[in-house]
DNA sequence: CGGGGTTTATGACTATCAGGCGAAAACCTC
DNA sequence: GAGGTTTTCGCCTGATAGTCATAAACCCCG
């Protein structure tokens, strides 16, 4: 098949997907990027990714472009952020592109290639195209996403202390939370859970951390919003305001 | 130019915008649609939108082709939503699609094409192709922000009494919400404020309501989210922690 | 022109939950 | 076993959403 019923009016472009793939990495948040070797922008970073293929989706190009540079399986979580088509963000000619968030949890090292690495995402090298911008739309919606689903635990490893699970919120939010808090609020609402194991205390002793999971392993909306919810689910629909009478 | 350096690798396809209207009207939340006359889904109801052009943006053309429906002008708002890849949502042959969330103030009532007609969200006629969900993706998304951000400008007109505005929400919502409560969450937000002038007392009298608008007419966030906030902006940064002492 | 009816506005109260602090628990090393 | 370290837990505080009752402001009608 391919590209059918194209016409002057029907006018086709080539289509890419693009990854901007976050892990914290040693407290901090990085983005995987290569390096262009050619023009344009050689010597500038780039998003992995590349050209949407004739009968694959959005979804599965990116995963498959993405292979080139990381096993899939570390991906902790893959989702649509937006799409770019201004005509002139590439200067050889117009494509549409097609960015989207991935995830991969700290515990992991996958092995790079030579043109590929991680950098800091509160200090980019210069970046190719429209990429420094993706990031960036990237960034905010992992840091509004973190407080109200439980995209966390793409970004953790399967079993982890709470103190550990602080370090990687602070690294992906780039501000400081407590871990008393983090903890009530994570359990409250059902995304996190003690396994019942506790971890090995540390070199210096202290009591020993109790290690938890996250529940669900996919992405979940725990509190919609803040804002108008729907009225309170009643419990057992009776006897509401006791002290109501004629 | 149009669709340069397209080959093999580099396949290049039809790419369309479509944009998926709401707006409330007698009290339930409607979405633009329009009757295919020809095959495929012939008589069925499709989202208003076409083929991407070759100089414009995909915000562009989303607004170019709903110019042909309505008038641009009452678009209060207009916001990317999502890209549709799957090879198969056009039975003819391959195109992408990219969504967008146009949204129309409730006092306006644009005249429509003959093939034209709002439907109740809640009971749409059969659909075309893919878009049945994106009215889907395109109600959830306006019913999240209608929590965390002030859209509810783009539903609304310039001044409008609380109980007006409560009448809105409750339809875009799908549930119920107090005037009450409404006012006093947009009011202390910074979203809502009174105009100072008030509204004629109906047919059958009440108190008269007070006249209100959106501070900002343009799309902002108001509480970025209910957990994990940065610490908070400290007032005039001293005395915190007034018991504290050495 | 005053009472009944209607609608809106406002203040009080409650419940929930995030945020912070400090004490206690549990472990290590020496 | 004493001192140091890290985690856990309970208590307190503040902010704010949600509910309710009352007061205010207007109409119409007799």
């Amino acid at each position: 098949m391919g590209s059918v019923w194209s016409s002057p009016e029907r006018p086709a472009y080539p289509h890419q997907a693009l990854a901007v793939v976050l892990q914290v990495r040693v407290r901090r948040l990085h983005v995987m990027l290569w390096e262009r070797p050619n023009e344009p922008f050689a010597g500038a970073w780039a998003l992995p990714g590349g050209p949407l293929l004739a009968e694959e989706t959005l979804g599965a190009s990116v995963a498959r472009q993405l292979a080139a540079k990381v096993e899939v399986e570390v991906l902790g979580h893959l989702e649509q952020l937006e799409t770019r088509s201004d005509p002139g963000r590439d200067p050889r000619g117009r494509t549409v592109a097609t960015a989207y968030l991935g995830l991969i949890p700290a515990h992991l090292d996958p092995a790079l290639p030579e043109d590929t690495a991680w950098h800091p995402v509160d200090a980019l090298p210069p970046t190719a195209f429209d990429h420094g911008s993706m990031v960036r739309s990237a960034l905010d919606r992992l840091r509004a996403k973190l407080s109200y689903t439980n995209v966390g635990f793409a970004l953790a490893p399967p079993e982890f202390t709470i103190a550990e699970l602080r370090e990687l919120y602070v690294a992906a939010l780039g501000y400081d939370v407590t871990a008393t808090n983090l903890q009530r609020v994570l359990l409250r609402r059902g995304v996190l859970e003690p396994t019942g194991e506790q971890a090995a205390s540390g070199r210096a002793g202290g009591r020993p951390a109790a290690l938890h999971r996250f529940v669900t392993p996919e992405l979940a909306v725990t509190d919609p919003f803040a804002v108008f919810r729907p009225p309170s689910r009643d419990p057992d629909g009776q006897s509401r305001s006791p002290g109501y009478e004629g």
